[in-house]
RNA sequence: UGUAAGCAACCG
């Protein structure tokens, strides 16, 4: 209709809490509340609006009063969205315990989209357990040969520190991505094993700027500059965390001055 | 084209 395309070009817009009030008030007015298309739409702008320091989580309690109050909610894309907004929100909890919610629902079918915003929660939290339910979760619904899946569950266990559980994963693959081996390479440097980080790194197919900074770091971190500035000058595309990662490593050495020429040098500033 | 995975510092 008229209004759902009017709908959705508001939503296109970078929003403010205030814009989504009015165009939540325009959906109601529309019968528009319950439109899929529109809901899933309205969630994602809720989660990544500019937090307000007077009311940080206003978004996401928007968000999910939506979601609850919507009669389809156990559509599988709204319920992926919404588990991502808790996510994107920092709630990692309420993202976890939103699924078990949904479990109970029998019209509730988990896909891969479902579990690799699930594994990112229990990764950034630390949860541990909740790690190892969504993993078998995954085994059960057969999702495991699924790029994104298996790549944020590696990612999940690099940062429970448990690498030989994250390299099994890696190995048992059938397919893999930049993000794959990235998230590897960066697990073992993160663990203090940056031989490991640097032989996977050489053994990335194709490598992207996310890829050598995170070996990149990984020298910095270690107080290596020698490395670091031979992968800076070697990689064909530096963006501003390259740059960035180099100036700190400087900055932590006491070597002013270099950090001072590259951030002179560096195209564009953030 | 309604939804998904990786990297720095800053700020909290």
């Amino acid at each position: 209709s008229r209004r759902e395309r009017t709908c959705l070009a508001l939503l296109q817009q970078r929003n403010t809490r205030a814009s989504l009030l009015q165009i939540h008030a325009f959906m109601l007015r529309s019968a528009l509340e319950t439109n899929l298309n529109l809901l899933t739409r309205f969630i994602t702008a809720c989660a990544s609006i500019a937090v307000a320091v007077s009311d940080p989580l206003a978004g996401i309690h928007h968000a999910r009063r939506l979601f609850d109050r919507c009669p389809r909610r156990s559509d599988t894309f709204l319920c992926n969205t919404m588990l991502k907004a808790h996510v994107d929100s920092r709630q990692f909890k309420e993202c976890v315990y939103l699924y078990q919610l949904l479990r109970r629902d029998a019209d509730f079918v988990p896909d891969n989209y479902t579990f690799s915003s699930l594994a990112k929660a229990c990764g950034l939290s630390l949860g541990y357990w909740e790690g190892q339910e969504i993993h078998n979760h995954v085994l059960k619904t057969g999702f495991s040969s699924n790029l994104f899946a298996s790549t944020s569950l590696v990612d999940m266990y690099a940062k429970f520190g448990l690498m030989s559980c994250a390299r099994k994963l890696f190995d048992e693959m059938t397919e893999r991505s930049q993000v794959s081996w990235t998230v590897l390479v960066d697990g073992y440097a993160r663990n203090g094993d940056v031989d490991h980080a640097r032989k996977f790194f050489d053994q990335s197919p194709e490598k992207d700027s996310a890829s050598y900074n995170v070996m990149i770091d990984a020298y910095v971190k270690l107080g290596d500059m020698g490395s670091a500035q031979s992968l800076f000058d070697e990689m064909p595309l530096r963006n501003a965390v390259s740059w960035t990662t180099m100036i700190d490593g400087y900055c932590n050495k006491g070597d002013v001055d270099s950090a001072r020429l590259l951030f002179d040098i560096m195209p564009e500033k953030n």
